[in-house]
DNA sequence: CTGTTAGCGCTTTCAT
DNA sequence: ATGAAAGCGCTAACAG
């Protein structure tokens, strides 16, 4: 357990006879270099022989930018979602040799002095910074690639990925009213932290709605308890007018309330029909199946790295991702065509 | 967007009127050194008024370790828990300046590799490192802290915090004995990412039907998808001689065979009681609710977190953690006497 | 109590 | 086609 002296690339110029700078120009590939295939084979076999790694500290310092990617998250829990976004993220930028960091963007402390610690080759926001902050770390040469959830604004930069949060609502009523229904209600969460999708995505719900000429959806806020939703289940059925439909903020808000109905005997789709978004591992496994708009977080992801790739790497030539994250309906049986008022069924 | 140029300590040093050393001394609070308040006062206010911030990178190139822990994670699926455990770890390091970097433990690339390139203060390591792996690490002066599976090897080294994967079987299998039951099947889940896991508590299982001399329980694999899970209950149901309580996996595989119950009007717990593993956010609202274990997955996240601040900052003289996560059951109404044969009620 | 100085390991310009 | 040398910004040993 003795402390081992680090092999440097002075160690490997010296095994291979050539000088550090050559050793340097082998490893990195550097373009614009002539040197012998003789000499790079040398170079390599020394460095494998040797076992040698490069310092990313020093290379950092020198070169005044890091292998490291900031993704810059919302201080909201961080769940299944959020946890297959990052897997998109990771998994695409790790093959190029970007170390990912995550951090929260905590009211406290700012994201600006990561930054400037960590001179990172980019920033992968999570809908977390401010314009203005945004501006701020590009001052300092680094590229901030984004995922909004603003899909009402145009899309221009080629630097932000959209998670279309307005459009989720409106498939939501569009679903519904498609099925017949007209009377909706939108089930909020009850969390302090989500508070910005929720936002959204009842606008979305009110806009579709405004759209088609259905009245503005009552909002029912549901708590993540069993007796909470309970409570707004019971709310949601002294609705007056009463309501067939329920867009329901995300599949944990839908299942609190499919349990609940199912413990008030109410059947479901045929009194009230619910849709979720998010497409949750379990929620095929819900009673009944519960239809939902699958987001495709993973790929969100993906496409935010390849945002990053396509800055911090711009020989790799690739391709610009879809500007706006595709959403899958997802139909399975907690939606239905209303049965008690005169629609048409399906 | 011009580029600006950084304002580095000796900006500072100028600024304040002291040299360069001084400014290292007070920001970093170096002991030993004794400084006049005066002079403290003026090299904080250069640094405030210039704002100042330190490169991580030549901190790192000197002192030869940076503010960075790397966690290392086996190359499964990151859901729910994984997610839990990285939150107790980020949270907990956060606020002392260490920068969390996470990676998955893959076949090609390794560890080893990244751990000389970035020079962690320290490795977190999510029960993927082998004994081998570890040892060549900590060659380097690299601690490496882990979370262990294996709760049937000693607690001796202070290094390690175990996840007690045998002990959440073993409490199954208590808890269902208790209750009345004497055969029980094991549902395993039909994964290769978790396989590892998956061994561990099948042999909990196992041994303490041994200690309690039941019968040694049958496995069934249940995939993740209704259909794989139809035929799984259909196994299970078909199972001679029969059995009347489960132990799943976990809460997943749990909920997909409650789903597939359901649909084949088999009623839980009458028939059969199942029992998970995880609390999910979810689990209060399967139907019927489902008994778990509780891992208090953030707390193991705190807890290594924990050991890591003691080794790199033994300075701050933190407590340890307890060497062994707790575990919760968490009683609700998928598991019940069994009716069928002779047991005592509760 | 404070300053001088020598690097940490790498990249890149310039010279040969 | 290759090498010499300068420095990125910081820390810590040592000298005053």
């Amino acid at each position: 357990m003795n402390t081992q002296r680090r092999v440097t690339a002075k160690d490997v110029a010296r095994r291979a006879g050539v000088s550090q700078s050559t050793v340097s120009y082998v490893l990195n590939d550097t373009p614009n270099q002539t040197i012998s295939d003789d000499t790079k084979k040398r170079v390599r076999l020394a460095a494998e022989e040797l076992n040698y790694m490069p310092s990313a500290a020093a290379r950092t310092l020198r070169r005044g930018t890091s292998d490291t990617v900031l993704v810059i998250i919302r201080d909201a829990q961080i769940g299944e979602i959020l946890a297959q976004i990052l897997e998109g993220v990771v998994h695409t930028l790790d093959p190029h040799g970007l170390n990912v960091i995550y951090r929260r963007q905590r009211p406290g402390k700012s994201a600006l002095d990561l930054c400037h610690e960590l001179m990172p080759a980019a920033v992968a926001n999570f809908a977390a910074l401010t314009k203005d902050e945004i501006g701020r770390i590009q001052e300092w040469n680094i590229p901030v690639l984004s995922i909004s959830f603003d899909d009402t604004a145009p899309t221009d930069a080629g630097d932000t990925v959209i998670l279309a949060q307005t459009a989720i609502g409106r498939t939501h009523v569009a679903h519904l009213h498609e099925q017949g229904h007209t009377r909706i209600a939108y089930a909020a969460p009850d969390i302090r932290d989500v508070e910005d999708y929720d936002t959204w995505r009842l606008t979305g719900v009110r806009d579709e709605c405004v759209t088609r000429g259905l009245p503005r959806p009552p909002v029912i806020h549901t708590p993540y308890n069993l007796d909470g939703g309970m409570e707004a289940a019971r709310e949601i059925l002294a609705l007056d007018p009463p309501v067939t439909a329920i867009s329901a903020f995300n599949d944990e808000v839908a299942t609190i309330l499919l349990a609940a109905f199912h413990r008030l005997n109410v059947p479901i789709p045929e009194r009230l029909s619910i849709i979720g978004v998010d497409d949750l591992p379990l929620s095929p496994f819900t009673y009944p199946s519960l239809t939902t708009i699958n987001i495709h977080a993973y790929d969100i992801g993906t496409h935010v790295a390849q945002l990053v790739l396509r800055t911090v790497r711009p020989d790799l030539n690739l391709p610009a991702p879809p500007p706006v994250g595709e959403l899958t309906l997802i139909t399975r049986d907690s939606v239905s065509a209303p049965v008690s008022p005169p629609g048409h069924a399906e």
